[in-house]
DNA sequence: ATTAACTTTCATAAATTATTGAAAATTCAA
DNA sequence: TTGAATTTTCAATAATTTATGAAAGTTAAT
């Protein structure tokens, strides 16, 4: 496979893969072009090389930096604006999983946690079920809650590193 | 809160969190009204309750019961079809877990396998960008790949069980 | 201050995804 | 068998999400 066959490639089943986990399609596509841009690149760029409007790029560009994963980036003599992804994997999951935990981990457990005390009769069958559901997703909220703090705290590989040897 | 209250809250925000993570807003639904039921219900019931057709709680249904997170139960002397939610909260993230990553993890990392042995200049600065990316990438994958299999074979609460105590 | 380069906004359009509901298919009791 | 109860299918429609592009806004060099 060429290397501009394997980069479209990539670009565009990064985006497919994006669209199961509730992430924009053209957001995924201009991370993954960034991703394997050795250098930052325009707006003017990005259109051309995903075929999209000037305005979704903005929109989309604006979206990834907010997920702290982009970068503006400023060069000497130039009077455009040039965006740079950052390149450290490691990095990037590290900071998908920071702000979805923190966007919707966080808010799930206080939602839940108002639930559990709902009034009513402990005996009653359909209370019962309710705050045993309630419950269970909160435990298991709360866990994950945990680790993932840990993971977020962890070394670049904490995977290899701690986890796996563990369970060997 | 009353129950009954609490019940309509705990199913629209099922629904609401579901729809970020790829996920049919309606079958994030019936599958929290089945959570919360203690006992098997009908096509009919979740039809009133969600106030949604009959051809969409089926639909949804058989998307649920392939995903082997609800089950069709035959209650005696009843000539509809029931059913019922797999109610352990562990098991159900297992079962997740293993979905989505057999119809995801997998053939990602299998894509990225063949994009990796792209044939080309290894000096050049675009290959090689794009061939680190794609090995970040897929060396993150196998790790994770790695780690689920431990937590879905682990014990009901793996997190406590074990890893968090690691890492304290 | 002017102006050309560049970026952002946002109303509208396009594309995608989800839902309906009635017809077809299936099931099962008599 | 028959037919009533129930489930499934799927073309049509609705709802939602995403993209466009031209106008408005901003910036900075002169």
């Amino acid at each position: 496979m060429k290397l501009a066959e394997a980069k479209a490639q990539f670009i565009s089943s990064w985006g497919a893969f994006a669209t199961h986990w509730g992430i924009n399609r053209t957001m995924a596509q201009i991370h993954a072009l960034l991703l394997i841009s050795p250098n930052p690149i325009t707006q003017d760029d990005i259109m051309e090389q995903l075929n999209i409007s000037r305005g979704n790029v903005n929109m989309n560009t604006r979206e990834l930096i907010d997920w702290g994963l982009v970068d503006r980036v400023l060069v000497p003599g130039e009077r455009k604006e040039f965006f740079s992804a950052e390149k450290d994997i490691w990095k990037v999951s590290t900071q998908i999983i920071k702000e979805r935990k923190r966007r919707e981990l966080d808010p799930m457990l206080k939602l839940l946690a108002q639930l559990e005390k709902i009034e009513g009769d402990k005996k009653d069958k359909d209370t019962q079920q309710f705050i045993d559901t309630v419950q269970g997703i909160k435990k298991l909220g709360s866990q994950a809650d945990k680790m993932l703090d840990v993971m977020i705290k962890a070394e670049e590989n904490w995977i290899t590193g701690s986890l796996l040897k563990f369970f060997k």
